[in-house]
DNA sequence: TTTACTGTACCAACCAGACGGTTTATTATT
DNA sequence: AATAATAAACCGTCTGGTTGGTACAGTAAA
């Protein structure tokens, strides 16, 4: 695969996105992610041989980029809990918060596509319980965590933007010092 | 309202869960909700003038059992935050763990039908920063609490029946505390 | 007590449009 | 020329919603 079906596939994959925070994850129609990519139906599926293959795609870029994202805060010198919620809040910052909507657009299709993102919570949870010395404390930080995420895809959250904020920074604090 | 309508609504709308558990948020369906409920199209739509009008009854019911099952724990003495979390894991033991199901439903079929939940939302912060004196604590374990029920309905828990267990009766432990 | 009428609850058949996916043809890139 | 990429027309199926109608309970006049 060369770089410029590299850059189509991003760009395909970023239209199906738009289309689900927009429309409704269950929305995300061939017809409408080619329009809003601005490719045809023929060419999204040169790419990605299904529609089921499309979401795929998007799991495991949402997937991957998280972990990437948290990887690097660890080789920082961050804690695994630290690094988390850092992680967290990076993709909620971004231009891009469409990123999550992959789950719900996976949970609209087919529930068994988000299997890849339960195998990602259970790599995180065992780093986290490592490193806290299972530590009850530390799981329910990365439960807060990942309902501040949850709410935001969803469009359900009950805070504003700086009262989000400062809990992220409360968060952060307790898990400096809940870790070693 | 009849009786005998409240019924057959109240069937229309578990046969509706039970789809959008089975075969995904978005394959709510008329067609496949009739089948499954044993009524006819027609006859849904006899009950609901539209499939939004279902998806929003869904909704309300997520709601309304929600706050009910609150409200009871409350009048029995437990604090805001207690309540809530009883409330939930009463919600998840349920034969109809479907019930939160209606929030992906409504996810798939048009984002805003999820207002009544932020509202909700929002009630439950308010009375929880209330009673704790806006402890930032109280707040992480209401996210912990959503949290895991966002990870049951979306079937992606890292964590076994008896781990979950353990941290619910943890998060009691931890709200009596924070209390007065 | 029969009769006629009304409203509720439901259904089978149908429709126009949208759906995922295929095919075929055409254009860029190498 | 060979291959990668895109487009457009099309197919069978499914979609939400409409239609006209049936079954039946109540009820009120005869």
């Amino acid at each position: 695969m060369n770089k410029r079906a590299k850059v189509t596939k991003a760009q395909i994959i970023e239209a199906a996105l738009c289309v689900a925070a927009e429309k409704g994850a269950g929305k995300v129609t061939l017809d409408e992610v080619a329009k809003v990519s601005g490719f045809s139906k023929g060419g999204l599926l040169y790419h990605f041989p299904s529609k089921e293959a499309l979401i795929t795609a998007m799991v495991q870029q949402l997937v991957d980029d998280t972990e990437a994202g948290r990887q690097q805060l660890l080789a920082q010198g961050d804690n695994a809990l630290t690094a988390m919620i850092k992680a967290h809040a990076r993709l909620t910052e971004q231009v891009q918060g469409n990123t999550a909507m992959a789950i719900l657009a996976a949970a609209a299709e087919q529930p068994g596509l988000l299997n890849p993102v339960q195998q990602a919570c259970q790599f995180l949870l065992q780093d986290i319980n490592t490193e806290s010395g299972d530590n009850p404390e530390a799981v329910l930080l990365m439960l807060a965590c990942d309902a501040l995420w949850f709410q935001d895809m969803l469009s359900i959250s009950p805070f504003t933007a700086q009262q989000k904020e400062q809990l992220l920074q409360y968060m952060q604090r307790r898990a400096k010092e809940l870790m070693p």
